[in-house]
RNA sequence: GUCCCCAUCGUCUAGAGGCCUAGGACACCUGGUUUUCAUCCAGGCAACAGGGGUUCGACUCCCCUUGGGGAUGCCA
């Protein structure tokens, strides 16, 4: 049997680094047997998928060197590799409307608000929260009459409703799980695009995919997924749930407490083989226990057994270590230097700092001191820099903290959209643009005087940013949960 | 609430019943090398969540408790 596996992100956001840490596996497991990896693009949310995170994505795993033999932008025998493509076909329609004549799926027109309700209640009385079934007892009368009216509708998979379903994992015990804990999951949504657990399901199979890797959080799924195959008439992959990346506290890694976005790293100025190297360290280890290794030698050694199930935490203390190790033994001052220019040193990215520095030199030299900030990584501060004119500390840190959600929920970083955002900031805090400003251009530049706050910004890029926010805020001593709590009732009553 | 997964130093991990007085690494502390700093070297601190079994013998196997996490969406 030939190994294929598979990541599948969907773009909807920033390239995180878990898409990485299972694309790494995928490819090391692919690699060590002589098969193929594939990247897909899961782009069936149509609200929030974007080609400007597809594009992101495919850079920031190609960075990696992670490189894929099938994927969006390298044909093969199994495309198309974008899920929209794949709906464009009727791909996922067709499989749809076989379910459901065989009786394996049906057509529901409840409404959200119906839902919500029934789920509520089903809650309160500890309950499993699950569809009710009521649409799957419709008569042909009653589908032809809401086909008429065209009432919307989505179609669920059939449940058994009893007995347990059995989960095999190449890393665990079999896992069993009751049937009655299994929801109709909704297959195709009402705007006709399959949901994750169809399009999942039907690529994988006809991708001819023989590993699922994938995160953890998908157990619970997995029964859906082996239903479906079962439905079809297919067979199940072998399914391997890798333990979630987690933040210091424990919480699976997310952006709002931990920068994610393999672009940060890459920023920061970390080396593609040591952030590939770290995340292979978490999980796993090689069998004599050198932490350093190349992908190649990880590949050569690779033993799935040797995957360890407990959360790891990332931790960038430990990434910089080792990072360090990478610059200081494997490369010679001549790779250095080409890295060096590759990263930031070089003519075009002189070209974008240089517009805002020009008019604030009179000679060369001033110029490092000046642009420097956008050449480094968190800016060195103490509490008394925060201080500032006319604000109490308190609002310091309320100012910082807003300033960071509003950024989180800025979608394209670009300087005009970050001018207005920080603009009707301050009118929303009713308080003085510069007053809201001036933490700002201290948390960002490392000195309440710089270049343009929002050009720099702009520069720096979203998740730069929106770490040295935190950063701030941590100088000043974070917000406790209580003072979030606090905060984000305010936030939100501030408007849009 | 219900279900599922997981559990070794603060963190990443080694450990497949006797090799464990539990090993390595990061972080931290101490000392040495170095004009300084960094690197490097030497040393130190620090863990088997708790309780029951099984066994001649449990970090390792089983059960319970506790703790952490995840799922519970027309998101993936």
């Amino acid at each position: 049997m030939k190994v294929r596996t598979r990541v599948a992100p969907s773009p909807t956001g920033d390239p995180h680094v878990g898409t990485a840490y299972m694309a790494l596996f995928c490819l090391a497991f692919a690699r060590q047997h002589g098969g193929q990896f594939i990247l897909r693009i899961e782009d069936t949310d149509a609200a929030r998928s974007t080609p400007e995170s597809e594009q992101q994505i495919l850079d920031s795993l190609r960075w990696l060197g992670l490189d894929w033999d099938e994927g969006p932008d390298v044909e093969g025998p199994f495309g198309p590799y974008r899920q929209s493509e794949r709906v464009a076909q009727g791909l996922y329609q067709q499989y749809s409307d076989q379910l459901i004549e065989n009786g394996h799926a049906f057509k529901c027109y409840c409404t959200s608000e119906r839902l919500d309700e029934m789920r509520k209640a089903q809650t309160e009385k500890g309950e499993f929260a699950k569809y009710d079934g009521q649409c799957i007892h419709l008569s042909a009368a009653d589908h032809a009459e809401h086909l008429k009216s065209e009432t919307p509708f989505v179609v669920r998979m059939v449940i058994p409703t009893q007995g347990t379903c059995i989960v095999k994992d190449k890393l665990r015990d079999d896992i069993e799980i009751d049937w009655s804990q299994i929801d109709m999951q909704v297959l195709l949504k009402s705007d006709g695009n399959p949901t994750y657990h169809l399009a999942v399901v039907v690529d994988d199979h006809l991708m001819e995919i023989t590993h699922i890797i994938r995160g953890e959080e998908w157990i619970n799924s997995a029964p859906k997924h082996i239903l479906l195959h079962q439905y079809l008439g297919w067979d199940m992959p072998e399914l391997v749930h890798m333990p979630l990346l987690r933040n210091p506290d424990k919480s699976k890694l997310s952006k709002r407490k931990n920068p994610t976005s393999i672009l940060f790293y890459q920023r920061m100025g970390f080396l593609p083989e040591a952030v590939l190297n770290y995340l292979g360290m978490l999980g796993w280890s090689m069998p004599d226990g050198e932490e350093k290794f190349s992908f190649q030698e990880m590949v050569d050694s690779f033993d799935i057994d040797r995957i360890s199930l407990g959360a790891p935490v990332f931790d960038v203390d430990k990434l910089t270590w080792l990072n360090g190790r990478w610059l200081r033994e494997s490369l010679s001052d001549d790779e250095f230097a080409d890295r060096l220019v590759d990263w930031a040193y070089n003519r075009e990215n002189l070209l974008k700092v240089i517009p805002l520095i020009r008019e604030r030199v009179d000679v060369f030299t001033e110029l490092a001191g000046k642009a420097s900030f956008l050449l480094e990584g968190m800016p060195e501060l103490t509490e008394a820099d925060l201080q500032i004119k006319n604000l109490e500390p308190e609002d310091v840190l309320k100012i910082l903290q807003f300033a960071l959600w509003k950024s989180e929920a800025l979608r394209t970083w670009e300087r005009d959209l970050l001018n207005d955002l920080f603009m009707q900031l301050a009118e929303q805090m009713d308080r003085k643009v510069r007053d809201v400003l001036a933490p700002i251009f201290v948390a960002i530049a490392g000195s309440p005087v710089s270049p343009p706050l929002f050009d720099s910004m702009a520069i720096l890029g979203p998740d730069m940013c929106r770490a040295r926010l935190r950063h701030s805020i941590n100088i000043l001593g974070g917000v406790g949960k209580k003072k979030m709590k606090k905060l984000e009732k305010e936030f939100n009553a501030l408007g849009r």
